[in-house]
DNA sequence: AATATAGTGTGTATATTCTACACTAAGTAA
DNA sequence: TTACTTAGTGTAGAATATACACACTATATT
């Protein structure tokens, strides 16, 4: 650790994995490149730490300038730190994944200054990607592939309002395995984090599906219960 | 992230929670820093990445330097990057855990050149540390309480060959709670990924248990399906 | 008005896993 | 030989997980 503090020429930098759900399908933002190294490529978005803020800020600050939301759910997942990852000198990342709530709503305040586009691409179809990021986005999802059966993190993907279905397709992708409904419904009703409210979904050309939303306060009560879902 | 590259005067260092069961208790390698900040403070092994080595280098660096072993179990776990964690000036720091088999042998090579002394310290009993070592320390601790529940990293604290009430006894000290004996037998044999051997316990003043090995050949057939030990 | 369509919503039986619980066996020390 | 200490073992009941299929409802179409 720290001593008497010499001084290095490292880069920091913060990369994130944004995940938004969206048509049933799990999306990530990729921006286009437009600067030298890998100059039109797809990457993940991300920054350099500024030298007076701490690293969740940076993280923030990143997204904020890309998409124009604040208070979204993120949490750093790992750091990369091999020494030839930036073909321009040691660059070490802080990986962060964020959760975006995109209700059918993909618009974005575009874009930062060293890229030319920002696009939601399922996670399925991704291109190749620039530096390491193709590694970094497969850690980020193995991430929340595994918190999601024990944390509360799918509702920050979703609507305020959501469908049962909804919320079990979105676990399907995540989990990429098909779930039984009934046995879904059960589970998910049992933990009683649940609240179902009196409206219905609407604008569907079918049977229009009771609406639930996320019981924060519930959840907190149980929070020292851990949680499994999606088994 | 990264881009054209302006340099900043930022630091790197790696810290690490080394982690050792012995006298049925878990501890953890403290130093006493003979340096300012915090000198004559116990604080968690670390010290500054260099410009031309990975971070995962660094922190086997660090712990061989420190207890003269190599091929360690290692996994890096969170990274810490307030503005004012380091009183003089910006360090970002990477924390690892580290696992070591003490087998009773508590000797180490001694010692760095910031470090007067190393000493195992019971984590019950754990004295005020340097910078936010005791965040650092908690986050640690926390990581392998959950890992050991569907990971096999208990084996990397005892030695090769162990009882499973020895195995039984680490278990209850990460997890903090005592276990049903027969219960954890049943369910730890049933994994089937240990060895029972021909041999037994020696010099004890009682009846002497079976000693067993852990089976990385029959875990690593398993290691998809995940296990869960420990509830 | 009748019908087609598409997704909603529901229960039960079986298998598996978890939990609680207490005594005998084996080896050592005196 | 006895006293002591830990090793080693089974079962019954509760809780949880899994497998599985059909009737209902709202809308769109004719």
């Amino acid at each position: 650790m720290e001593t008497l503090l010499p001084k290095f020429d490292s880069i920091f930098s913060i990369d994130c994995v944004i995940f938004g759900f969206d048509d049933g399908e799990l999306k990530i933002l990729l921006i286009e490149r437009n600067q030298e190294p890998f100059k039109d490529w797809w990457a993940l978005p991300g920054y350099i730490v500024e030298q007076d803020e701490s690293i969740d800020h940076a993280a923030e600050r990143i997204l904020y300038e890309l998409t124009g939301l604040r208070d979204i759910y993120m949490d750093q997942f790992y750091t990369f730190g091999d020494v030839n990852r930036h073909p321009q000198g040691r660059v070490i990342t802080v990986a962060y994944y964020a959760m975006i709530r995109l209700n059918g709503n993909k618009e974005l305040k575009p874009v930062s200054n060293y890229a030319s586009k920002a696009v939601w691409t399922s996670v399925n179809d991704l291109p190749k990607l620039a530096f390491d990021h193709e590694k970094i986005f497969s850690r980020g999802f193995e991430k929340i592939r595994n918190k999601i059966s024990y944390q509360p993190i799918a509702f920050e993907l979703l609507p305020e309002k959501f469908t049962l279905t909804q919320l079990q397709q979105l676990y399907e992708v995540i989990l990429n395995k098909k779930l039984d409904k009934r046995n879904f419904r059960k589970k998910m009703l049992n933990y009683g984090i649940l609240k179902e409210l009196d409206e219905k979904q609407k604008g569907v050309s079918y049977r229009a599906a009771k609406l639930y939303k996320f019981d924060k306060r519930k959840y907190s009560k149980l929070f020292h219960k851990e949680l499994t879902f999606g088994k």
